[in-house]
DNA sequence: CTACCATCCTGGTTGC
DNA sequence: TGCAACCAGGATGGTA
């Protein structure tokens, strides 16, 4: 589900009713996501406060106040609920993990795919794992700066494709990277190494417009992503192409029945949408 | 190094 | 209506 603005929703539902507050304990009702969870979870992480909650990529990262801390990623499917002040013992289907706090709150992680992550984190967790070689946040001070363009010139896959890789920018996904290049008038064929300097300062500012604009909203709700409140996002009423294949784009004032509309392609397996006559 | 592929899963949608 | 095939917002490890 989740590119970075649903990350980033989700992450700021979170905040209220984790951020300084104290875990009283953790259920771990199986023993793994995509991968197994971290021998004494449970143990490690109960009884500890929660320092800082930040966002990298498409993970959320917990701190604690012993340093150590955990991260989470939504995978595909994965949902955060919040439910206050419930006695309630009785877990949804895919309920997997829940955080219960000192006030009675409980933090659900629901996953029905599975493809979820949870994970312990050292006090350098910047420096480990996933996020040692992860490329920069699009949303930070000095993005363009921070070496996205030399990583695309050195790119020989399509310009859509790079944009996945969280190696060359961190937390565009899907969705975002086809609504970004359409509003830079870039298509997603293009080889990342061709892409001008000029045009690449143009992508920098639509991806950051895009994510913002997405995240102002709460997020796309297509199927899976929902607020920790429980409320949609509703950025995907905003699309200019994603899913939006044989439709008319907005901009082209052509005639669909012979121009087709919005183009679907599939690039490194993955479907991408663009319009062939603004996205050059 | 890069590109491509399969894989981990469930569930909603599509097409016969 | 029923059912099977296909598709999905991601990341990774293997192979060529």
């Amino acid at each position: 589900m989740p590119e970075l603005p649903e990350v980033e929703t989700v992450r700021r539902g979170l905040e209220p009713s984790l951020l300084g507050r104290r875990i009283k304990d953790v259920i771990l009702r199986r023993p793994d996501l995509r991968s197994a969870f971290p021998k004494n979870f449970r143990q490690e992480i109960s009884g500890q406060k929660v320092m800082k909650l930040e966002r990298r990529g498409k993970y959320i990262l917990a701190v604690l106040e012993n340093g150590e801390g955990f991260g989470l990623h939504l995978g595909m499917s994965g949902r955060i609920k919040i439910q206050e002040l419930s006695r309630d013992q009785d877990f949804g289907l895919h309920d997997h993990v829940i955080f219960v706090m000192e006030d009675g709150v409980k933090i659900i992680f629901n996953d029905p795919r599975r493809f979820g992550q949870l994970f312990k984190i050292g006090p350098h967790w910047d420096s480990e794992k996933p996020f040692a070689k992860m490329g920069p946040e699009p949303l930070g001070k000095n993005f363009l700066k921070t070496g996205f363009g030399v990583k695309l010139k050195n790119k020989k896959a399509p310009i859509k494709t790079a944009l996945l890789d969280q190696n060359i920018v961190a937390g565009v996904g899907n969705i975002y990277a086809c609504e970004a290049l359409f509003d830079a008038g870039i298509s997603p064929l293009k080889k990342a190494g061709a892409v001008s300097s000029t045009q690449t300062e143009k992508l920098v500012r639509a991806i950051q417009s895009v994510l913002n604009k997405a995240i102002k909203v709460g997020g796309s709700t297509l199927r899976d992503h929902r607020k920790t409140n429980g409320e949609m996002g509703y950025f995907q009423h905003y699309f200019s192409v994603y899913d939006r294949e044989g439709k008319a784009c907005p901009g082209c004032d052509c005639n669909i029945a012979k121009t087709g509309g919005i183009r679907r392609v599939v690039q490194a397996g993955r479907s991408t949408f663009y319009c062939p006559r603004k996205q050059k």
